[in-house]
DNA sequence: CGAGATATGTCAGGGTTCTGACATAGACGA
DNA sequence: TCGTCTATGTCAGAACCCTGACATATCTCG
């Protein structure tokens, strides 16, 4: 057995795999800069377009941050007229979102661009490893109990 | 040519990459906690035994956090005694940090966990598949300028 | 030799996110 | 029916990290 006991920095995945992340956020960053969206605002409306009526626990889920974070997000793209909640929920106390025609536009431009950006990244690797790299990677999620486990800041399902 | 011009969050890397980002830096922090550790902290040691020397600079690079950031890291674990830096530059500016024995001790302690965490995470992937893993990942890295490129907060070269 | 470029360490300030806590609303079982 | 549990939204406070700026130390080139 004794699977190295210790990480090399050079070939460890998890050095690997957070330093990918943080050349995707840097670049999606600056990229949504020119629409003055940032990165967690961007990953609230792409959520509300493709599952519209998400309520802010589901999208503080889905964005990976809390509900109060989720919170302040949602209160900035109300206010810019992007998106829409009932001021009273009408069963629970979850206030499903939806967007607006104008949040649906800018979305619409946002997500060209950030959809470009992930060309970008895997362009280099062939369709089938593309598709390999998502699915390993969902694995490793899962192996940590990402998405239905523990911390993170997640709480279970979404 | 139009490789689609939107993302879909079930398949997308860029999300997956996220997913299992966030759920490794939880697990590292969980992991991290009985011996007193941030992940930030845990990183430093590493990169110092690894290349013992290294400058607050490039630590900071390493650890992909900013110089000020990494500064207050190492006055924390200098204050605990787990490294050392000369009071006054040899050359240059850059002070050289090297670990202490308790340090090392600790960073040993620490490696072993996190080693058992990463994996846990590519357990259910081939060998063969956890190198192409990492492999895939650098690509993705090099392709969005994430190393050698411009933002991240990154500078060049470590 | 001296001006400019690059890199480092550090101080000050601000922003973003998290942790902790509380009240409310529905689901479930004794 | 009522207590318990879970989930949601929100308020308050703190922690963390970053941006901006400045002085210093080398290196390079005219």
């Amino acid at each position: 057995m004794a699977q190295e006991a210790r990480v090399d920095l050079e070939t460890s995945v998890g050095y690997t795999l957070k330093q990918a992340a943080i050349a995707l956020r840097g670049a999606m960053d600056a990229a949504l800069r020119p629409v003055n969206l940032s990165v967690p605002q961007y990953a609230c409306l792409e959520l509300l377009d493709q599952r519209p009526g998400l309520s802010n626990a589901e999208l503080a889920r889905g964005a990976f941050v809390t509900r109060q974070s989720m919170n302040l997000v949602l209160r900035g793209l109300q206010e810019r007229g992007l998106l829409t909640r009932p001021t009273t929920a009408s069963q629970g106390r979850a206030r499903p979102a939806e967007l607006t025609a104008t949040g649906q536009h800018l979305l619409n431009e946002a997500s060209r661009t950030v959809a470009q950006i992930e060309q970008r990244m895997i362009a280099s690797l062939t369709p089938q490893n593309q598709h390999r790299l998502q699915q390993d990677l969902a694995k490793c999620t899962e192996a940590l109990g990402g998405t239905t486990g523990s911390k993170a800041p997640n709480g279970p399902h979404l």
